[in-house]
RNA sequence: GGGCGCUUAGCUCAGUUGGUUAGAGCGUCUCGCUUACACCGAGAAGGUCGGGGGUUCGAGUCCCUCAGCGCCCA
């Protein structure tokens, strides 16, 4: 006998202890590898690199969304029989993680990164990772995330460094990687360019201020009166949100067309307070519309203003310093923080009467993606990866179907995103990260080599100095799906693992990663690096709102495992959302799949109990009982089922569903298996011509069952099926599990079956003995017999006697009834007296309630049922009279006419039961 | 300004080639500690599938349109 299973399931004990047998047994590794002996290198793999969380991150719920779509992907193809690799790793997160550590070091040692240099700072930064690096891996595999450990990697590690190093040189050395001064995003808190990507714009509240630009006077066009005394001069209203960057102007243009201001193009007007004269343009991406109809064009903090400074060669003058204070070309303001300087500026300028007004203003406003402080746009020397050419490779490897995106919609976005894209700043002003593999020379000359130069390539000069920027942390992810398997090198992993198969991940990073791996992969290994691209949605409260810890609606993954199993949040997850959409999640659902998984449990608990129950003397010692000529009609009807179930989850898995199918099985598993076979099968198992093959029955649906929910569940069915199988080696119905692996882990996946012709008159004939049960349970509730009463029946079977019959003992059981007191007729000429009457299609049932039954409530209930079937009647009389008859498939049609006639035959019935 | 998504039971959501009387979980109500499970079982109530129009024998599902909410891009 097997060892008592606790009654409830216990995931605390479990789930560690079936990780580590999981990890010991070397399951996560692909059983092809090419660093094994046998390998077959024409075995096609399934590949995952997963997407690599922050390396000193924690576990959030996008995490735990990812692992549990991905291991469910590589359960599935692992169970096929498919080699199956899933890559792990992390990402050094160059801002993210140099901000942690910095904070750390003011907070212990009270010092900032350039008291201690860089070379120290990055030793530290190292030892911080070292220290923490592992613990979101460790939180990865409490999911049970089913990676090969062992091919685990950083972006920063050795290999992943060269691989970095080589995409650069080759990039720069076909040209597609420049540098020089251009207008990017700034971050002043963190002093480093960001990508456009790296910016968010939110509608905010400003104040728009409208202004004076005076006219210059010029000997053709006299001032009509003084100078600069009160405004009273000729002047351009101009309205502006950030008045600071007024000081950076060098233009103010008009729309051509605009009669109120045509007539000063061509003039110069003059710079509040700093005196500067500037022309008035003519440009017609001003809008006659907008504020004063005017623009103020400051080339060096916009990058509208930049694009018209290109088209009329304007100069362009930068105010700001890298801490967003008002540089040397601030005059009286430089030293001046941004805001600061807006509200001196315009309070001299209120002074000089050169100020219209303000007003209140909605509009857009950039903000640091991190830290959410407002962007600035400024000129800056930085790197740029000439993004174009390698876009367009990557439009076309989805355009012509080489990748593939789920769900499809995105692919329009994808489209969109890349037709409008601009080149890449991929430089940051930050030590955590891969530096940029460029040196100078005194003379500007750039060496940009695979290896540290020692010398000038240009001039041979030895005084070279290497780029201090170092790279977007994204250039390193860019490369992961193929840097992480040796590339550059043509390792046998590379070889043979890529291209990867999936790629899964978060719709918010398709154009931060996806994309770009895109690019990358095309343009460095010539091949798309995944054939499909799966992405899910965001995890959102209960209530849709987004989780925030200042609105103290974040929901930890860890405390949802420590309270509900790490199971419950993967199912939750799995079954709870739909490719490409947010997903609201709540703690109820958790703790509704943790009952799922306990009644899973409990069933598998039954089952195994029964499994040992079964005795040698039996006739299951042998594979006769495996045999179907004694199946029971409830048997027939489970195996059918399953066999349904395995075809519509095989479709849905193919079609991305996952949803669908974790919801299915829950549906077939609760509800048809545990809730009626397993009610059945106990009957059946009393008796010993349909014991043994009743425990086989059981077994081999707990077996499947358990096979299909394990990429959703991992550990409550690894440990079952454990339990189950070691129960059935012991038993002397041990042939069963002959064939089965060690593991359910790597167990096979059930193979879809045709159906063989007999499902669908056995499901037939059990829906009904289903219905007659269901109507008699009904009517009990409804007459408040206590559920423990037996009560007789009297049957009237009609043309199924054979079938109620023999199915006397399973409606006895399931309904109530007193077996010894049911009599199954094919008619009786009349009804039984001082009965309540059931009509199920054409089958009666009287019941004996003696003087329970009031005949005015029965006849108000036999009423309600007639109208019922009669408005069916004439729904369908009506459906069939019209062009549906002629039109619709005939056999939809015949099914029709069958559901009139059996209408027909319940009214008739019915109303002989009201005379 | 352009694009996309969502709107189905009190709440959270499924419903993918258009085809039974539209489903689930939670919540509510009534019974029940039946030897797998009270993290349970049996039964019940609850929806004009956002509004309008169209295509079709047939529309939650396809098309058009309007409204509300949300997201992405500019």
């Amino acid at each position: 006998m097997t060892k008592e299973l606790p009654k409830t399931y216990d995931f605390k004990s479990t789930e560690d202890r079936i990780y580590a047998m999981w990890e010991a047994g070397g399951y996560f590794k692909p059983w092809n590898d090419p660093a094994s002996r046998d390998f077959d290198p024409n075995v096609e793999p399934f590949v995952i690199s997963i997407p690599p969380p922050n390396v000193t991150g924690e576990l959030h719920l996008g995490h735990a969304m990812f692992v549990s779509v991905e291991d469910l992907m590589i359960r599935y193809h692992r169970m096929k029989g498919v080699p199956t690799l899933w890559v792990p790793g992390t990402d050094h997160a160059g801002i993210a993680t140099q901000l942690m550590v910095e904070r750390h070091l003011l907070k212990t040692e009270e010092v900032t990164r350039e008291e201690i240099g860089r070379e120290e700072f990055v030793r530290r930064t190292w030892d911080w990772k070292k220290k923490y690096g592992s613990i979101i891996t460790s939180q990865i595999r409490r999911l049970g995330a089913s990676c090969d450990w062992d091919r685990e990697r950083f972006t920063l590690d050795d290999g992943l460094s060269r691989a970095v190093r080589e995409a650069f040189v080759r990039l720069y050395e076909k040209g597609l990687i420049y540098r020089g001064p251009r207008l990017i995003n700034w971050s002043p808190g963190l002093k480093t360019a960001v990508s456009d990507l790296e910016v968010e714009y939110n509608e905010e509240d400003a104040t728009l201020y409208y202004f004076k630009y005076l006219i210059k006077p010029s000997p053709l066009h006299p001032s009509p009166i003084g100078r600069g005394d009160g405004g009273e001069g000729e002047y351009i209203p101009v309205a502006t949100i950030r008045p600071e960057t007024i000081l950076g102007d060098t233009a103010v243009a008009v729309h051509p067309d605009d009669e109120r201001y045509k007539k000063f193009i061509g003039r110069k007007v003059i710079v509040p307070i700093l005196g500067r004269e500037i022309p008035v343009i003519a440009d017609h991406y001003v809008s006659r519309e907008f504020g004063t109809g005017a623009l103020k064009v400051t080339p060096g903090h916009d990058p509208n203003d930049y694009l018209i400074a290109q088209r009329h060669n304007l100069r362009i003058i930068s105010v700001l310093d890298e801490s967003a204070k008002v540089n040397e070309n601030g005059g009286k303001y430089q030293g001046q923080d941004r805001f600061e300087a807006r509200k001196q500026l315009w309070a001299d300028m209120k002074e000089a009467g050169l100020v219209i007004k303000t007003e209140p203003y909605r509009t857009t406003i950039p903000r640091s993606q991190r830290g959410g402080e407002i962007v600035e746009p400024m000129i800056s020397e930085q790197w740029f990866v000439k993004i174009a050419p390698l876009a367009q490779a990557a439009l076309e490897a989805v355009k012509d179907g080489r990748i593939k995106i789920v769900p499809e919609r995105f692919e329009k976005i994808y489209f969109n995103w890349l037709e409008n894209i601009k080149d890449w700043c991929i430089s940051r002003q930050l030590w955590w990260g891969h530096r940029i593999p460029v040196w100078y020379c005194p003379d500007g000359h750039m060496t940009c080599t695979r290896e540290d130069p020692a010398q000038c390539a240009t001039c041979g000069s030895k005084d070279i100095r290497q780029d201090e920027d170092v790279l977007d942390t994204w250039f390193s992810s860019g490369l992961w799906p193929f840097s992480t398997l040796g590339w550059p090198q043509e390792t046998p992993d590379y070889k043979y693992f890529y291209p990867t198969s999936y790629m899964e991940t978060g719709y918010d990073i398709i154009f931060f990663w996806v994309a770009r791996m895109i690019m990358m992969g095309l343009e460095f290994t010539g091949k798309a690096p995944f054939h499909t691209v799966y992405l899910h949605g965001l995890i959102r409260d209960e209530h849709g709102r987004k989780m925030s810890k200042t609105y103290g609606n974040v929901i930890d993954p860890l405390d949802v495992m420590d309270q509900f199993g790490t199971d419950a949040l993967r199912f939750t997850l799995l079954v709870g959302s739909t490719p490409g959409n947010d997903m609201n999640l709540s703690v109820k659902r958790v703790e509704a799949n943790r009952n799922f998984a306990n009644k899973v449990w409990n069933a598998g608990r039954f089952v195994i109990n029964a499994v040992s129950g079964v005795t040698p003397q039996g006739s299951g010692t042998d594979d006769r009982s495996l045999i179907t000529d004694n199946w029971t009609l409830a048997d027939s009807w489970i195996w059918a089922r399953l066999q349904g179930l395995v075809r519509d989850v095989e479709r849905l898995f193919q079609t991305f569903q996952y949803g669908e199918a974790g919801r299915q099985i829950y549906e077939f598993f609760w509800s048809d298996f545990a809730d009626w076979y397993v009610e059945i099968a106990k009957e059946q198992m009393k008796r010993p011509e349909t014991r043994d093959s009743t425990v086989i029955a059981l077994a081999r649906v707990l077996d499947m069952s358990l096979r299909m929910l394990h990429p959703f569940t991992p550990f409550v069915t690894e440990e079952l099926w454990g339990h189950l199988r070691s129960a059935i080696l012991q038993s002397p119905i041990s042939s069963l599990a002959k064939d089965w692996p060690v593991a359910l882990i790597v167990a096979r996946w059930p193979q879809p079956r045709q159906a063989e012709g007999w499902e669908a008159e056995k499901t037939a004939d059990f829906e009904l003995i289903r219905e007659i049960v269901r109507s008699i349970r009904n009517l009990r509730a409804e007459k408040n017999v206590h559920p423990s009463k037996k009560i007789a029946a009297t049957i009237l079977a009609g043309n199924k006697l054979d079938l109620l019959e023999s199915q006397k003992p399973v409606i006895a059981s399931l309904a109530g009834l007193d077996q010894s007191q049911i009599s199954i007729l094919q008619s009786l000429p009349e009804k039984p007296a001082d009965s309540a009457a059931l009509i199920v299609g054409s089958v009666e049932i009287y019941l004996p309630l003696a003087g329970m039954v009031d005949l005015a409530g029965e006849k108000a209930r036999l009423e309600k049922e007639l109208k019922e079937a009669e408005s069916h009647i004439e729904r369908l009389e009506q459906l069939l009279a019209g062009d549906f008859a002629s039109k619709a498939p005939a056999a939809l049609v015949q099914k029709e006419r069958e559901k009139l006639a059996a209408y027909k035959d319940t009214a008739e019935k019915i109303k002989a039961q009201l005379k």
